[in-house]
RNA sequence: GUGGACGUAGCUCAAUCGGCAGAGCACCUGACUGUGGCUCAGGUGGUUGUGGGUUCGAGUCCCAUCGUCCACCCCA
């Protein structure tokens, strides 16, 4: 029996993993920078954590969730999205201490869950690099992770990020929105797609973000939440625009910015990236004023954001910003004969333990194709081991990169090589 | 979850109407008996995704299944 990697998921290969640290260590880099500190968070979660914050009536939780029972009859689910399990650490360890005021900010990459039908830019094991402020109800949080995140993409190499903006309003005044909405579709319920249809019972805001055309045509003539926000959430949208003008950062208004995820308050954000096809979201976010208290803590804002590595990759990867050759390093050690193979395994052994990367030629082959190993490798050096150089307790180097050779005493030759 | 395209060597792809499974790259060996990259010569490499069916004969036609991709949907 062959066994094959299950459908959506991949395997991060070894000429692949170089792309991946570069993208890690990045953000991690801005994170320190912003001040934001890692959490890592279980792979799994009580379902019911993801099921009423996330929503019932969102797909991820109608269809995309692995949820599984454990062996104690515990209904577990692998993480489904970041920002609820690092919310729930949040509450449970008290990251916020005594000083009910102070922000915390965290950051997390990690691996995100959902049972989709898998295509290009669309797995069902996914990262996300994501960061989550909470403890601040100020936009210029807002305005500081959007920095964060266009920070991370203009580092990947990737200029044409555009940031699409909106605010859907909080528990004050979405409401009345929602009956506005309901009235003014009222007359045109029957033109709705399907799904819209049955979003017009359970959730009408979703209808604001569906792409069929009859239902766009339907919902541009319908008046916009962001003209109909309560007196708080204006003022917070407008401190927003402030501070993104104040950081230089340009936007989109996109009124049909809803986000699949309930919690959202106010502030909900895209960043999309040309030339990725269907799937051009590589990150997005929002504020959840709501969501610690829902999940049982003190009531505190928060915002955050999270973002696709693989999509960024792809998005690289269509700009053909592939990495060049790794540089050359490492010295591999050729021995000749039998008497410089057992020569060749102490001093390859010696060089670890000098901390010089040093690997052999197991086949045991000619020089020339030992030489030519080395040079596919991509070794910086090779030290020629022979019935020669044993007579004269030397060792031949040989630059990979020039061809040039030096004679090197054997007993300098750590040495040597430590500094080559 | 809906509709569609495609699965042939490690990689990229050929194979006419159903008639001997091929090329380039890569890899190995040699030309060069102790010297890589360039060149040249030779060589290894395949259950044509998998399982059935039709046929004298299937990579090719039919059915199923698995996978990849595209659009929708959703999202990152």
């Amino acid at each position: 029996m062959r066994y094959r990697r299950p459908r959506g998921v991949n395997d991060i290969l070894p000429d692949e993993v170089g792309q991946w640290q570069r993208a890690e260590t990045a953000f991690r880099r801005l994170c320190k920078r912003y001040r934001y500190r890692e959490i890592r968070t279980p792979v799994f979660e009580q379902t019911g954590l993801f099921t009423r914050t996330v929503g019932e009536e969102s797909d991820i939780v109608r269809k995309e969730m692995y949820t599984f029972e454990d062996k104690g009859g515990h209904s577990l689910t692998l993480r489904a999205e970041g920002t609820a399990p690092t919310v729930r650490a949040f509450i449970e360890n008290n990251l916020q201490g005594q000083d009910r005021e102070r922000l915390v900010k965290l950051y997390y990459i990690a691996p995100i869950f959902r049972y989709d039908r898998p295509q290009a830019g669309r797995y069902r094991q996914h990262h996300q690099a994501g960061v989550e402020a909470i403890g601040s109800s100020n936009p210029a949080v807002d305005a500081e992770v959007i920095d964060l995140a266009l920070a991370f993409y203009q580092e990947m190499g990737l200029e044409d990020v555009q940031l699409r903006l909106n605010s859907v309003g909080c528990p004050k005044c979405t409401p009345a929105y929602v009956e506005t909405l309901k009235a003014a579709l009222g007359a045109h319920v029957e033109e709705l797609c399907p799904d819209c249809q049955r979003r017009y019972e359970r959730n009408p805001l979703r209808i604001l973000d569906c792409k069929q055309p009859a239902c766009r045509r339907i919902t541009e003539q319908v008046p916009k939440l962001l003209d109909m926000l309560c007196d708080e959430c204006r003022e917070h949208f407008e401190g927003l625009v402030a501070a993104l003008d104040l950081l230089g950062i340009e936007y989109v208004l996109d009124p049909h910015i809803v986000r699949g995820l309930d919690y959202y308050t106010k502030t909900a954000f895209e960043f999309v990236c040309k030339g990725l096809g269907a799937q051009d979201s590589i990150g997005g976010g929002g504020r959840y004023d709501g969501l610690v208290e829902q999940c049982g803590g003190e009531p505190t804002p928060g915002v955050g954001f999270g973002i696709g590595l693989e999509r960024v990759l792809l998005a690289r990867k269509a700009l053909g910003l592939e990495e060049g050759e790794p540089a050359r390093e490492g010295v591999l050690v050729a021995a000749l004969n039998d008497e410089a193979w057992a020569e060749a395994i102490k001093l390859t052994s010696e060089l670890r333990d000098a901390g010089i990367i040093a690997d052999l030629d197991y086949r045991r082959r000619s020089l020339r194709s030992q030489l030519r190993f080395a040079n596919s490798e991509g070794f910086a050096a090779t030290v020629i081991l022979g019935e020669d150089e044993l007579a004269k307790g030397v060792v031949v180097v040989r630059n990979m990169q020039t061809g040039e050779q030096q004679q090197v005493a054997r007993t300098d030759a750590v040495e040597y090589l430590r500094n080559f």
